[in-house]
DNA sequence: CTCCATCGTTGATACGTATCAATAATGAAT
DNA sequence: ATTCATTATTGATACGTATCAACGATGGAG
């Protein structure tokens, strides 16, 4: 009963005038009004508190002033930060946000390009896993701009898909690389299926193959805590003697040195370990976790920034790819092997 | 170019019917129209791959389909298990969820209200650090319905607002009970501004006035790892003995934990430390933290219910609070004082 | 055969906005 | 004094939907 919405039209009647003229004096139509009519309005606008109707606004306009923020899984901590970054940079430029965890199914990232095509938001950021370049770009044909995060350069070809990246191929050779810096040779690699896996990998391979080692190679199931302790159970039971493991994730890495701290074996004097994200966890668990930081917050907020600036633009030239820094963040997980160390 | 939008015109169109009768078939009125038109529309709705435009409809019925879910830190690893759950629920439903991270604020709290008084939100969930029912108000009489969660009994009065909430206040006896059960008299509580803060405070006072045991309290300014660090580093620094600590959070316990060590101190043999969440970290670090698990997912599971619940039945009965279980997890970082460890 | 109730369908309308074409008012130019 | 260009304002319209009043058709009761 209490709040009535208040509408144009009322407006209109309130300061003696036509619904069109208050709707000219809001779209910044202002030098087309006359100033004293324009204040008039303004100050009744002010005194019954009008709000548009987002709804009629959009209707009206097919624009709706909502963008989707795509993750596969809002409970990896290194998510939320990013999302938490895309929301602050829109927030201000009068945009919603709606964030998708799309739990990494191919099912969910096709349902969010449906619904940006029936119009539901103006454009669509974050990571997908499932949906290639080819399947966004009906997007970007229909004024959808899109801005991905991925794990290497890739291109939106001609269409207005930006793209954001950090060279995970690069920072996999980078952990590896200190690795065997140190002197292990033995080095596993822990990863799993989907995201950014195939390529921290590749960077893995590469180095290893770079200098003469041979590559040791576990996959998971699942980016998880759970499927790191169990690749590395494996890893012990095994006879393999193994005195350094990657993990494709954080999640993992720590995973994996649960579980070689639970079989009784010391990180890192017997075994190191190693992970990508840099995760808030990471820096708290015991021995701190060696990783790679990828500054998620700069990354949402340059994500955000691209979005914003084809969504105030509306130019839809083809995209840039546009590379973020990586960092390796050496932490007590990792030292040189057992028969180094003496 | 590709995917123009289809309309309900334009199916009516191709099934030779009027537009009112295909909107007549998709609200339920299927007993009002011939088995034959429906069926006859039906076809054409799936052959055309017609979708409502939830715009118009918004416009029309000023039902959203849209609730928003409400936490103060989304970095906080406490909440985004809370959210995908709620998510979870309610998408099943048809309703999307805008999940805003008010960061504790009043403004931005506030601001949800606003845009739900706008109609932009069919109902509410979440966590409010600083409005008050009587804030929350506007919502209920204007057909918004508000899921709080709470952490204590509280009552939403004759408004249809529902409380879910966890007794933190027994949760922090229960507690520093465990503790002064193992023969800890020193017990320091770290607690910050706002949120669970006072009731948590306040189970602790109880327990220790229970005891007669001297209380120890230090406020810090943020729910953060940084803030429980500096609040250790001040027990340290101080000549006050204490043999253990509770934390208002898990983020805080853990830099308290970090301190410690920091400080030369061992955990749990010179002082034992405590939080409130249970929070994947806290499973994660050395020594794992004790702790107060409060569920989160089932939390926000129940929390979407309780609204969809309401949203779908319009019913405006007054709230009726819900108590949610609580369960005290005991990990390394508790163990008995030095002087009864001998 | 006429009248009336019932059922299926439809035309018209409103939700609140943005925008376009048209009008009224003003002053400059002839 | 008349015409014309310019400026300020307005009426009308459409966006896509849900809903209500009204309509024609059908068939049963009288």
């Amino acid at each position: 009963m209490a709040g009535r919405r208040i509408t144009q039209k009322e407006v209109a009647e309130r300061a003696g005038v036509a619904q069109a003229t208050v709707s000219l004096v809001l779209n910044g139509g202002r030098d087309k009004v006359a100033p004293e009519t324009a204040d008039r309005i303004e100050a009744v606008i002010a005194e019954l508190g009008y709000q548009p109707n987002r709804f009629a606004q959009a209707l009206r306009t097919s624009r709706s002033h909502v963008i989707a923020c795509v993750v596969p899984d809002l409970t990896n901590p290194f998510y939320p930060s990013l999302v938490v970054a895309v929301q602050k940079v829109v927030r201000n430029a009068g945009y919603e946000v709606i964030t998708i965890d799309t739990e990494g199914e191919l099912a969910n990232e096709r349902q969010v390009v449906a619904a940006a095509l029936q119009g539901r938001y103006d454009g669509v950021v974050g990571v997908f896993f499932n949906l290639s370049a080819r399947d966004l770009a009906p997007l970007g044909k229909n004024g959808v701009p899109v801005v991905r995060i991925e794990v290497r350069r890739k291109s939106g070809g001609s269409l207005p898909i930006d793209d954001l990246f950090i060279d995970n191929q690069a920072a996999a050779r980078a952990v590896t690389a200190h690795l065997l810096g140190l002197g292990h040779r033995a080095i596993a690699m822990v990863a799993a299926r989907g995201g950014p896996q195939s390529v921290r990998l590749q960077g893995y391979l590469d180095a290893m193959a770079a200098s003469g080692a041979e590559p040791i190679v576990l996959e998971a199931t699942h980016f998880t805590v759970e499927a790191g302790s169990e690749m590395a159970d494996r890893i012990v039971a095994s006879d393999q003697r193994v005195t350094a493991i990657i993990a494709a994730n954080d999640l993992m890495a720590i995973g994996v040195i649960k579980s070689l701290l639970r079989n009784g074996l010391s990180v890192p004097r017997d075994i190191s370990v190693a992970g990508f994200d840099d995760i808030m966890a990471s820096a708290l668990v015991t021995p701190g976790l060696t990783t790679v930081a990828q500054f998620q917050d700069r990354l949402g907020a340059r994500a955000a920034e691209k979005l914003l600036s084809r969504l105030i633009s509306r130019e839809t030239e083809p995209a840039q790819p546009e590379e973020m820094p990586f960092e390796l963040v050496i932490r007590a997980s990792v030292a040189p092997p057992p028969d180094v160390q003496n």
